[in-house]
DNA sequence: ATTGCTGCAAACCTTTTGCAAGAAT
DNA sequence: ATTCTTGCAAAAGGTTTGCAGCAAT
């Protein structure tokens, strides 16, 4: 369950605040990411709003979550050569990706804080950790 | 620096082993892998094997880059939307990415095995280490 | 009245695929 | 002789961009 202290209104304020406009595309586009605590591809969520509002052209949608994702609301991973996943920002966390099935499993911050700290004593590499998507295999397909 | 106890020679043997056949579209692609202890995307490994074979066609590399990953030679990494990197196989170890300059550097598998194990008890997600890419900033960049 | 946002179509980039000709075994 | 590989060209998948008209402020 993303971040529930964000309101849709909030964010419309944060837009408008920045300097942006609020269109009905992108009132619809923040609806349907409070409406799914799944990562959603671009493609699922044009999907989605275009149930609302047909008209809407996945271009659209890329500005918009880019737009979004500047004032801090959405966030969006890579998982190999598939397309990224967006979701609202919330509480830090990875991403278990099952490269088999499209599995996506949260990982919560603690689990990746020494590996973080390690690297950046060692490395000095600072993780992004909105970022992380680790790849592999769920216990299902790890089975087979 | 990667695997040398791999020789070229060894590889045309494995090939031959299972069944394919070595052209020299393949030893040249060996030959650049073997000489760059970089990791690689296959536009930069096409650019290296026309220089030498300039009627190579990417298509070809794309498959034979496949084939010796199937042969466990190659592994291949993503990061972020850009282009897959490659680079012959070695001891496991893990990518750190510059979202920012693109600089990769390589972390040897004890950094991550705790989260490994974890993640494995936890989740029941078994991480593919070889395919470990996590973006951040490095150095240089996090201090701008 | 501004000027940001939209839909559409086309471009882009990386990777994959179909195919007939050529080459390794 | 067999059948794997190749180069080429085209397709595919995800994302970005140019543009002229429309709409939020």
């Amino acid at each position: 369950m993303p971040q529930r202290d964000l309101t849709v209104e909030s964010i419309v304020d944060r837009i408008r605040a920045s300097g942006g406009r609020v269109t009905p595309a992108k009132r619809t586009l923040i609806d349907v990411l409070f409406s799914s605590d799944q990562h959603l591809t671009a493609e699922d969520i044009t999907a989605h709003v275009q149930s609302t509002s047909p008209e809407t052209s996945p271009s659209t949608i890329y500005r918009n979550l880019e737009e979004l994702e500047q004032l801090g609301i959405v966030v969006h991973a890579h998982l190999g050569r598939a397309a990224a996943v967006y979701h609202l920002a919330g509480p830090v966390h990875g991403h278990l990706i099952c490269s088999n099935c499209g599995t996506t499993i949260e990982v919560p911050s603690p689990y990746f804080e020494s590996f973080t700290t390690a690297v950046w004593n060692d490395f000095h590499f600072m993780v992004d950790r909105h970022h992380l998507a680790i790849s592999g295999l769920c216990a299902a397909c790890f089975e087979r």
